[in-house]
DNA sequence: ACTCGCTGATACCTGCCCGGTATGACAGGG
DNA sequence: CCCTGTCATACCGGGCAGGTATCAGCGAGT
């Protein structure tokens, strides 16, 4: 009576994102008439009309955006809780179960960080296997709330801690990384109102969920795509200090006076539990 | 293949919580048998035992244990979309949709903060109706989670934050509430240690999940019952300075110089999105 | 204006799977 | 040794999810 089915919540969620029946049905690998019927059969159980269909395409009401919301919320939880269990009972390792922990990591950001983290870990007794999952840009977030990773190297400002729990590992300055043989490659220090907007140098653009923002820049995929596009001289990036590790010959790293440090922070679900993550957490907290 | 129908966790839970089938089958208002079927597909499903049939009674295997505490959140998770929904969809109100606020508060908490919150809420424009929903003793955590209230008000260190948002709202001293006419009424301050151990006033005992904690003093349901006992001269019990609103003549409070700040917070889900409990916010930290 | 195309809704049928009843296997206790 | 209590197995029936065929409204194009 009051709680709802999982199938439930995919299909009106799958009608939500598309706001075309057909369209979703086929995402869902269904015919179109038992989708309708689902989704008044939801209506009708919850009282509630959660589409406006209008002739040309259907609306969410207001009902529709919350079930939206916690919809997808709950189909988050259902499938961590999959993947959490076949992990702890070792349906995903060969040799049975094994104590081990997912570490979401944006690739290739806090080399130096994650290696000490990782030593000092293995050093603990009773430690626990960690794999480190490379995380696109910014999914960390997602990969915690849908069961895909344990933990997560988390770097503020750009990604969100809301609903998780962290610790604070490190601050840093940002710089700004340039082909070495340009004019302000030679400066001691630049400002961000300095790299703004460079006309020969436009700052590159990094998808935000699947989209790029607008601007002149190139479109970046990943880091190694950049560095080669810096290195040729065509674009620049901000990035925090601890990106030193990984430039070029041909690039130049300047510090930027007026950048907000970048807050590293290890992050992990709020209601997690689990032995193996208490002592990553004491050993970070203690790096 | 990856995503576990709530039908499925809402027998696991049962089951691990019972250790016993027939008891979860009658809490579930089913049959034994379907039951054992279930499970076992639940469990050739994610590939892993859950459960240790020992023939006498069953036992949670690690992964089991997992699930039941991930399967526990993804319930909450699912009720709360369906309750949340109804509420925006004004299924509950018969006047229609109505912009609506839950607000969960221990019963008799904070009774100053909180008219002053209403009020300075009410005045503002567009504001929700705020609907206050008494709460048990530290049960307001639980309500976020499955969608009864949108918001809490939580008091540190008695609730516990994690999975939240929140913004603090005020900080308080604690005092011990005495019948007036005991010797220890006349006192202008008192310590903890003052107090742990009177022989003729033991503590009273609040339930915490249901559950007593051990100790010599009566067990209590509600505070009009403890206010009671206290002018009785049966017991005593240490609150919150906020506490004197609904003291009788026949208490006295007397300041407790090292117990900890009692800190009340307004709480909400970590991914709430609504319109209406911004505003609150809002208004709290203008408080 | 008529038709065509696209939308979602309805009607009807079929097969699966969920749940019930009856029973079995197995261990422990009096 | 049987009785009790546990969970598993065997079998059956009904409800409901899903498929196919079709309808119903609205827009657009000629």
């Amino acid at each position: 009576m009051d709680t709802l089915e999982t199938r439930e919540l995919r299909y009106f969620v799958a009608v939500a994102e598309e706001l075309h029946f057909g369209r979703a049905a086929e995402r869902l690998g269904m015919a179109q008439p038992p989708l309708s019927r689902a989704i008044q059969q939801l209506e009708r159980r919850l009282g509630v009309r959660l589409l406006d269909r209008d002739r040309r395409g259907v609306a969410l009401t207001a009902a529709g955006e919350m079930l939206l919301h916690e919809g997808r919320a709950a189909l988050d939880a259902a499938t961590a809780a999959a993947r959490r269990t076949r992990r702890a009972g070792g349906a995903d390792t060969p040799g049975g179960p094994r104590n081990r922990l997912v570490l979401a990591v944006k690739a290739g950001a806090s080399h130096e960080l994650l290696h000490k983290l990782l030593d000092a870990y293995a050093a603990e007794p009773g430690a626990a296997e960690i794999e480190v999952l490379p995380s696109g840009t910014c999914e960390q977030g997602e990969m915690l709330r849908d069961g895909r990773a344990d933990a997560a190297l988390m770097h503020m400002p750009y990604n969100s801690l809301t609903g998780f729990d962290s610790e604070e590992l490190m601050s840093e300055g940002q710089i700004a990384v340039l082909p070495a043989r340009h004019p302000l490659a030679a400066r001691r220090t630049l400002t961000m109102a300095d790299v703004a907007h460079v006309p020969d140098l436009p700052l590159a653009r990094w998808p935000r969920h699947g989209t790029y923002p607008p601007g002149p820049g190139p479109e970046i995929h990943d880091q190694t795509q950049l560095a080669q596009l810096i290195a040729l001289g065509r674009t620049m990036a901000v990035y925090p200090d601890s990106a030193r590790a990984w430039l070029w010959a041909e690039h130049a790293a300047v510090p930027l006076t007026d950048a907000p440090p970048v807050i590293t922070h290890l992050a992990w679900p709020a209601h997690s539990r689990s032995l193996a993550l208490a002592g990553l957490i004491r050993t970070a907290t203690r790096l």
